[in-house]
RNA sequence: GGCUCCAUGGUCAAGCGGUUAAGACAUCGCCCUUUCACGGCGGUAACACGGGUUCGAUUCCCGUUGGAGUCACCA
């Protein structure tokens, strides 16, 4: 069997979302799993569009997920160049073309854009349908090398039959029919001289022997235009896998442009989230194994993707979902890297104050699902917030802010005597007391910890919460709620 | 609007003629606990509708409805 040949062939005109990069991603398994090879191409086409940085920005974000390219840019495997632009300048997209308008399978137009405006019929929902009414097609031979000679703009249009039909093979959805009265003249050669995507993509596929020809469903309903293409230079047709979309809460594709920040890769890793959860996560997105499993690194991806399982329907973005995958990275991820990812947060919450940072570090990891979430769990070690005491009041607990009262009182006579402030020592110490008093834990344990965080919920236990304070802040903090409770 | 595709809980998603219709997120409750979290246990919640085919349809076919995509000298 021929080894599979898949690619990623962006066009750098900005931000990568979620679905360019689970595109990449299934390009990737697909080839990767049958031991093939994945190629990127850069399609800048769009000498318009072109954003500055953006190729350098694919090529960060293909390198942070890990998926690695085996021939690209930067990494020629002997079908270079790798970049339509460049390719452009060795004639190979004019020349397929012309070799198109020989057989009649296309043919050049001179339609101004006045002309073009003219044919416009109907506007729907604010769109301008035009179907392009073969007018060139009819220009003799010596009327098309007249207005060649005399420098006049032109374009290179595809010649498809008014009628009959075309049908190709999807490996996902099956064989899809269109009527070839709906195919339109698509332009091949741009009057820039630029091949457009539609025909450059199919060129280069056909010459970098791309086997697998993986991409979203939005070019699903093209695809026969392409199909019609191959079939008119007979080039053996690709494999085609066309894509569920992915779709934001609203149900409608994500859109690069205009489009929400947080389904941009970038963006999303700016906001805390780790690399290897957003793979796992959108590879499920489309796609399920055979057993119930859940979290895979890319490896294990590679190893268990069948293509053949891909869905069909469309998938909602569910950003919940994917922070709970996040978190349980999160947990499983090894401590040094958690300190160091997790460090500047800290440092922002507590506002440089000397705590230990490491003990800060282990109290947050199996309590966050995003990076950013350490800095609301940890900044009242910083500065005690204002509360109300009717906090002191847990019916679990059996206190009220009478009992609160009475215990803090009691408890910071031996608070101030205790010169151990290590969590365990004070856990011993408090244990004691509360032996002594006959309650239960929760009973002295909540005013303490109320007192000393302030807060309904805290990363840590009371004693834990003190032996970062240190001794000084930790009685303050409680004479501080002594207090609120005498004059509330 | 034409064309194309899609249709299992709020979301992801298993199922591929006979099942008590899995599982995960979210949600709710209970347990554990020095609060919360973690963890454990459990609950609520789905085959869009109508016709066929069949002994039997979530599953196959047709239609309806709903949703999406597309209709550029953008990719």
């Amino acid at each position: 069997m021929k080894k599979i040949r898949t690619r990623y062939a962006p066009s750098p005109t900005g931000m990568m979302h979620v679905g360019n990069l689970r595109t990449a991603l299934y390009e990737f398994l697909i080839a990767k799993h049958e031991g093939g090879e994945f190629i990127l191409r850069i399609e800048d086409t769009d000498q318009e569009r072109f954003v500055e940085g953006a190729t350098e920005m694919i090529y960060r974000t293909l390198d942070k997920t890990g998926m690695v390219c085996d021939e690209g840019p930067d990494k020629d495997g002997g079908y270079g160049p790798y970049v339509q632009s460049e390719r452009m300048k060795t004639g190979i997209y004019m020349k397929y073309a012309k070799e198109l308008i020989d057989k009649g399978e296309a043919y050049y137009c001179f339609c101004d854009k006045e002309r073009l405006a003219s044919l416009k019929t109907e506007v729907v929902e604010g769109k301008e349908i035009t179907v392009y009414d073969k007018h060139c097609l009819g220009l003799s031979k010596e009327e098309v090398e007249a207005n060649l000679a005399a420098g006049k703009p032109f374009v290179i249009r595809q010649n498809n039959p008014t009628e009959g039909s075309t049908t190709f093979h999807d490996e996902i959805y099956g064989d899809i029919t269109v009527e070839n009265s709906e195919l339109d003249d698509m332009i091949l050669i741009k009057s820039d001289g630029y091949p457009t995507y539609n025909f450059a993509n199919v060129v280069d596929d056909h010459i970098m022997n791309i086997t697998h020809v993986v991409r979203g469903n939005e070019y699903l309903s093209s695809s026969p235009k392409y199909q019609r293409l191959y079939d008119a230079f007979g080039w053996e047709s690709p494999v085609y896998v066309h894509l569920p979309l992915i779709t934001g809460e609203d149900h409608k594709k994500l859109a690069k442009r205009n489009g929400n920040a947080s389904y941009i890769f970038e963006e999303m890793i700016k906001n805390g989230f780790l690399a290897e959860a957003i793979v796992n996560y959108i590879a499920l997105l489309g796609w399920s194994p055979e057993d119930n499993r859940e979290m895979f690194t890319l490896d294990e991806l590679i190893k268990e993707f069948d293509y053949r399982r891909i869905n069909k329907s469309p998938a909602v973005f569910d950003m919940n979902k994917l922070k709970w995958m996040n978190g349980e990275y999160i947990k499983a991820m090894d401590n040094e890297r958690f300190y160091d990812m997790a460090l500047p947060y800290i440092r922002q919450a507590v506002n440089d104050k000397a705590f230990d940072y490491r003990k800060l570090a282990a109290m947050v990891k199996t309590r966050i699902e995003i990076f950013p979430d350490i800095t609301a769990l940890l900044s009242f070690f910083d500065k005690l917030p204002e509360y109300d005491t009717a906090m002191y009041a847990h019916k679990k607990m059996k206190t009220t802010q009478e009992s609160s009262l009475e215990v803090l009182k009691e408890v910071i006579v031996l608070l101030e005597a205790q010169e151990d402030y290590s969590n365990d020592a004070l856990y011993q110490m408090l244990l004691s007391y509360v032996e002594k008093k006959g309650v239960k834990n929760g009973y002295v344990m909540w005013p303490i910890r109320t007192a000393v965080s302030g807060l309904q919920m805290t990363p840590a236990g009371a004693t834990e919460i003190m032996e970062i304070l240190g001794k000084d802040e930790s009685i303050a903090r409680i004479k501080k709620g002594i207090e609120l409770l005498e004059n509330k």
